[in-house]
This record gives C-alpha cells, sequence and structure tokens, in this order.
DNA sequence: ACTTTACCCTGTAAGC
DNA sequence: TGCTTACAGGGTAAAG
C-alpha cells in the first residue's frame, strides 16, 4: 500500500528521469483508472504538453504540465509507475500508457484497478489541496495535530489514517507510529495528552523520514516498487506491521492483532497503552 | 456533524 | 485435487 515514503520515492525517480520530457500520446487500457468521462479529450490535453516538475501531497503524485494543468496520480492500492523502453511490450495488468519524447514511456500498472489517474485545472488542484491535512514532515505542529485529534471520538488509528487530519499516512506507518510512540491504536483520538500528542508527532516524522531514505516498505502481496522497479529496503525493520505473534522488539511480548475500521492494526499490549 | 459500512478489484492462501 | 471463501486496504459514497 503506497503511503507517503512510498510515493515520495516515486516522485524522486519522476524528478530525476521524466521531468522536462514531452508527453507524446497517451493509451488507455482500463477506462476508470482515468477520472474523467471523455477519454479522448483527456488525451488530447495531455499530448504534446511537457512536464514542468513532479511534486508530492499525500498520497498524490502532482506532475504540472505546461498548460498550466496538473496530471495528478493516486497509486491506491497495488498501483505502479513504471519507466520502460518504448519498444517494450506492456506487462500484466498495464492500464495508462505515457509515450514520451525521449524513446520511453511511463507505464501505470495497477492488478487491483484501484488506482486513478485525473487531469486538473489549477482551482481543482487548489481544491484537492484544501480537503487533505497539514504534510506530517514540513508543516504539522504538535498544537495542529492537538486540534485535528480533540473532536474525535474514533480510535486514534482511524485518526491517523483519516487524510483531513493528517495527509499520507496509511496502514502501515500508523501502527508503526503508535508503537514507536507507546500509544495503543484503540485510545479515542481525543484522551491523548499534551504530552503523547507530541511524542506521536515525533514519531510519526521519524518513522515516516526514515522509510524516505529506505526508499519505503515493500510487502510480499503489494509489491510496492519504485519508478526504476527497484524495490524498497524498510520492510525489514518494521516493528509490529503484519509482525502477529512475534516478539516485541522491547519487551518480548506477542504483538496482537485487531480489525479497527475495518484494518488489520498490529500493537505490543504492554508497551502500548 | 460525526461515524460506520459497502463498494471497487484480483491474486493468494486457507478451509472443506 | 479442486472448488469456495476470506483477506489484503485507500478513498469515496451512502447509510446510520
Amino acid at each position: 500500500m503506497p503511503e507517503l515514503p512510498e510515493v515520495e520515492t516515486v516522485v524522486r525517480g519522476l524528478r530525476e528521469h521524466v521531468v522536462g520530457r514531452t508527453i507524446i500520446s497517451a493509451t488507455i487500457f482500463w477506462p476508470k483508472t482515468v477520472q474523467k468521462p471523455d477519454l479522448a479529450a483527456f488525451i488530447r490535453a495531455v499530448s504534446g504538453r511537457t512536464i514542468e516538475s513532479a511534486g508530492r501531497r499525500g498520497k498524490y503524485i502532482v506532475l504540472r504540465l505546461d498548460s498550466g494543468d496538473y496530471l495528478t496520480i493516486h497509486l491506491r492500492m497495488t498501483g505502479k509507475l513504471l519507466l520502460a523502453a518504448a519498444s517494450a511490450p506492456p506487462r500484466l495488468h498495464t492500464r495508462v500508457v505515457f509515450a514520451l519524447d525521449d524513446s520511453h514511456e511511463m507505464h501505470f500498472v495497477d492488478l487491483r484497478k484501484f488506482g486513478r489517474i485525473a487531469l486538473l485545472a489549477a482551482a481543482e488542484l487548489a481544491a484537492l489541496d484544501a480537503r487533505l491535512g497539514p504534510e506530517p514532515l514540513t508543516d504539522l505542529s504538535a498544537s495542529t495535530l492537538a486540534a485535528g485529534l480533540a473532536k474525535r471520538k474514533i480510535a486514534i488509528k482511524s485518526a491517523l489514517l483519516d487524510q483531513s487530519v493528517l495527509a499520507g499516512v496509511g496502514n502501515i506507518y500508523a501502527d508503526e507510529a503508535l508503537f514507536r510512540a507507546g500509544i495503543h491504536p484503540q485510545r479515542p483520538a481525543n484522551t491523548l495528552s499534551t504530552t503523547e500528542t507530541e511524542r506521536l508527532l515525533a514519531a510519526l516524522q521519524s518513522v515516516l523520514a526514515t522509510a524516505v531514505t529506505r526508499h519505503g516498505t515493500t510487502l510480499s502481496d503489494e509489491q510496492f516498487i519504485g519508478l526504476q522497479g527497484r524495490m524498497g529496503e524498510n520492510q525489514g525493520y518494521l516493528t509490529v506491521f503484519r509482525r502477529t505473534g512475534a516478539p516485541c522488539p522491547e519487551c518480548a511480548t506477542p504483538i496482537e492483532r485487531v480489525r479497527l475500521g475495518g484494518r488489520s492494526t498490529h500493537f505490543c499490549p504492554h508497551c502500548q497503552t
């Protein structure tokens, strides 16, 4: 499940290999991937446009085109952006192909078809930006986080997954950050003390920043890979996520798993209170 | 206004 | 061995 560190890894690859290139044409193999009813209009609008910059907002990849519009890509569960030679046949599950002007193609590959690509005007991008909470690595303070949690009675784990509270955290890093902060995932969000909120913010930033340096987490089923097909290296450092029954790295108590808001949640019942 | 549930999808693994 | 079922979960829309 690509989250902030995985999306950031892809964006850095795009900055290196795709920014400055011009899109020659686009081919859509699975129409629902493109969030626009008129696919022909989408193809016309991106064709001939140069990619001026690559950025990230939450889990969204944002490519600015020289038309002033923004190509946004959300990988959701199994989406991948891959750079391929123009002569290479698309691999299985390829949904959209963008041909570039340097004999390469940008392939959007997505086994489960949840990923979405949209072409947004500046005002639409601003609306998307406004819907999302702060960026945890650059724009989130403890007081802002506290304010976002204060009115929520839902479990803190569920609050961390709510992209309007903060943007970019998914199931892996929510569990990892709560373990690092020593906070039980089922604690109501509005019961965290000031100290706990500060500890949670520090844990989130540490867990996310470290995962970025390791180029994200590649799990056996989601198989996240970067733009050039490279796996992440963070999976060997997970403390609780998908380690049900394994000893807690701090106290050796077996890690437990519960379902919270329809999501698997992993924690140490001794260290997290 | 907040919270929960169903849905979209396919491959893998477990159960009978 | 072969079929059926559960599970993985990000975001959105609908229901509560």
